[in-house]
RNA sequence: GGUCUGGUAGUUCAGUUGGUUAGAAUGCCUGCCUGUCACGCAGGAGGUCGCGGGUUCGAGUCCCGUCCAGACCGCCA
């Protein structure tokens, strides 16, 4: 070792050591007769001392040489400071230097080395390997393995087996787009690298691995997002012999273990809740349920008073923003803009005060007497003080629209604290959802997810009423997992193709490798994964998922320090038998 | 594919209804300074205002196009 100690290492206790420190240099202070050096390490950063005088002049000439992010290795003895720094856990000591060696020397670098860096997010990525010198950034990185060695302890107690599964796989066309690699020995042949290890892993289970857990890299071609890379990590799990209930109770315990270990917080047994208890109240398949402010569909109520609008909606809803009332008539335009974004596609808000002399005002007033209001707000469970938003239209954009609002209003009154936790299991999905532009159903899911036995009569007759035995993890508003129960039997997953509109051909060619497993004792299994950079950044009170990942892509897919997507030779592509259209 | 925001010194930003030589902070360089730790003081260098075109006597500023970055919608079984 270069070094005898860290540079967040030396203490009090220390003083008259000999040592020798490695690092780079945060900064040097020249005084004049005196200079310090401070030099930083991934553990903390410890002072250097050069004294007129006292330190050889050769010595304190070196030093001056030196500048920032410069690579020292340093030997002296650990001094008590004349003037100690509280700040710093080394902050009672210093080193006064004997020996320096510049192992090697740095360009000035484009951006400040500190937890508040001035470099914009394009530099950064640019420089990662700088950005990642940052403790911010290095801290966020020590929170994912943490994760990981925490995930493979619970497991591995659990007596999952971690199996690793191919990169090189088959593509198919159902959910997100491949990425696709070129077979050289196979012209025109190509392999897809996985969205997800989910046929692999059925197939553990036909093996009777019984529990099977990989952290995995998985990849989708698809646009990208604050919380979505085209390649990105999942914990993914599965296992035999299980019902759903053994699934979710296995893996809130994963959770509950994560939080208590990584975060030092107990949290409570997570509540169920119906998919369409969630669209219904919610308005959404992830409900931030940190705080309430839940739909009130007022369909029964609204209508039939000549205010079209309301009169000719498919939905009406409104939320309860409790002691808004007080709302200017700049904050209320300020929603109504806010719902009018295209984004959000509202023709508008109505709003309902409930003033706190009891009185009753809203944008409707035209058409609604204050006893209509009144009934709309006893509905609602308003309260003198509360604000009322409401808004109507065809079903499926009136709730999205309202979910946004509703998010917009907790972020506004302070109700989505980072530092609390609400997790939730929504259960009961639907199976299929109908393709209204491609005129068939789609699997919401995926097509191995299991009907429930009680709603598989409806298949033939009623598609989209069927209920999936499939569940998502969400906390905060994020999706952090979701799984199923799948099928094990060849001609129950057949009967899915069929109605996923595959002919009986295609399923076998794409497929008929998984059905023809289930053909040689298929066990009943299911399984779960989780999406492990989101959930590293929900841990950390993050929204991005970027600096929880040591390289990532910026949001047009690209890598700005190696710079790729990038062409290749000529002869490359002549191998592989690729022509680029021109 | 679409919507919005931004692009000015190494960096982060300001720049008024279009008007002389484009500013600040920080970083960088030089000098001074024996207890600093966001050290201090004095001085200095540093700009194709993303790129192309247009309007105008005159464009960092207005218009059109384009590139790049970020957020979002579509998309993501």
């Amino acid at each position: 070792m270069l070094r005898t100690h860290t540079c967040g290492q030396l203490r009090l206790e220390d003083i008259d050591q000999e040592v020798t420190l490695t690092g780079w240099v945060q900064r040097v202070r020249d005084k004049g007769g005196v200079l310090w050096i401070d030099l930083r390490d991934r553990y903390g950063i410890t002072q250097l001392i050069f004294k007129e005088g006292e330190t050889a002049a050769e010595l304190i000439q070196k030093a001056k040489q030196t500048g920032r992010e410069f690579v020292l290795e340093a030997k002296g003895k650990v001094i008590e400071r004349f003037s100690k720094n509280p700040k710093m856990p080394t902050g009672d000591i210093e080193v006064e230097v004997t020996a320096l060696n510049i192992l090697n020397s740095s360009e000035v670098p484009p951006f400040t080395i500190e937890d508040e860096t001035d470099g914009g997010e394009d530099l950064r990525m640019k420089y990662r390997y700088l950005d990642l010198r940052r403790n911010t950034v290095r801290r966020k990185l020590q929170l994912r393995h943490r994760m990981m060695q925490h995930t493979r302890t619970y497991l591995d107690g659990k007596d999952f087996i971690e199996v690793e599964t191919p990169v090189l796989i088959k593509s198919t066309p159902e959910g997100a787009r491949d990425f696709v690699v070129p077979s050289r020995m196979h012209p025109g042949e190509f392999y897809a690298l996985p969205q997800s290890p989910q046929t692999f892993k059925q197939l553990l289970m036909v093996a009777g691995f019984d529990r099977y857990f990989q952290i995995v890299k998985c990849f989708r071609d698809e646009d990208l997002r604050a919380d979505r890379q085209p390649e990105f990590t999942q914990i993914d799990c599965e296992m035999s012999f299980v019902t759903q209930e053994d699934i979710l109770h296995t893996f809130e315990g994963l959770t509950k273990h994560l939080f208590r270990q990584v975060k030092e917080l107990d949290v409570s047994d997570f509540p169920r809740m119906s998919y369409e208890e969630a669209m219904r109240t919610y308005g959404i398949d992830k409900p931030d349920t940190r705080f309430e402010m839940k739909f009130t569909e007022l369909n029964e109520v609204a209508p039939g008073k000549g205010f079209n609008v309301f009169d000719q909606a498919e939905l009406v809803v409104g939320i309860n923003a409790k002691g808004c009332a007080e709302y200017t008539r700049k904050q209320l335009d300020a929603l109504t803009e806010f719902v009018k974004k295209p984004q959000i596609g509202a023709k508008g808000l109505v709003y309902v005060k409930y003033n706190t002399d009891g009185s009753l005002k809203s944008s409707v007033d035209k058409f609604y007497s204050e006893a209509d209001l009144k009934t709309w707000a006893s509905k609602m469970n308003a309260i003198p003080g509360d604000l009322l938003l409401i808004l109507s239209g065809e079903k499926d954009h009136t709730r999205k629209a309202m979910a946004e609002l509703r998010l917009h209003m907790g972020s506004e009154l302070g109700l989505r604290d980072r530092n609390v936790f609400k997790p939730l299991w929504v259960v009961d999905f639907p199976l299929l959802e109908w393709n209204a532009e491609d005129e068939r159903f789609y699997a919401m899911h995926h097509p191995f997810t299991s009907p429930k036995p009680e709603d598989i009569a409806l298949l033939d007759t009623d598609p989209s009423a069927v209920r999936a035995n499939a569940y998502d993890l969400v906390i905060n508003g994020v999706e952090i997992g979701g799984g199923s129960i799948r099928i094990h039997n060849r001609a129950l997953q057949n009967r899915m193709f069929k109605i996923l509109g595959f002919t009986e051909e295609e399923a076998q060619r794409q497929f008929g490798f998984l059905m023809d497993a289930f053909e040689y004792g298929a066990p009943p299994h299911g399984g779960i994964a989780f999406g492990f950079d989101r959930m590293c950044a929900l841990f950390d009170g993050a929204d991005s998922i970027r600096d929880y990942i040591a390289f990532p892509k910026n949001n047009a897919g690209r890598d700005v320090m190696i710079d790729t997507p990038s062409r290749i030779a000529q002869g490359q592509l002549d191998e592989l038998g690729i022509a680029i259209r021109k």
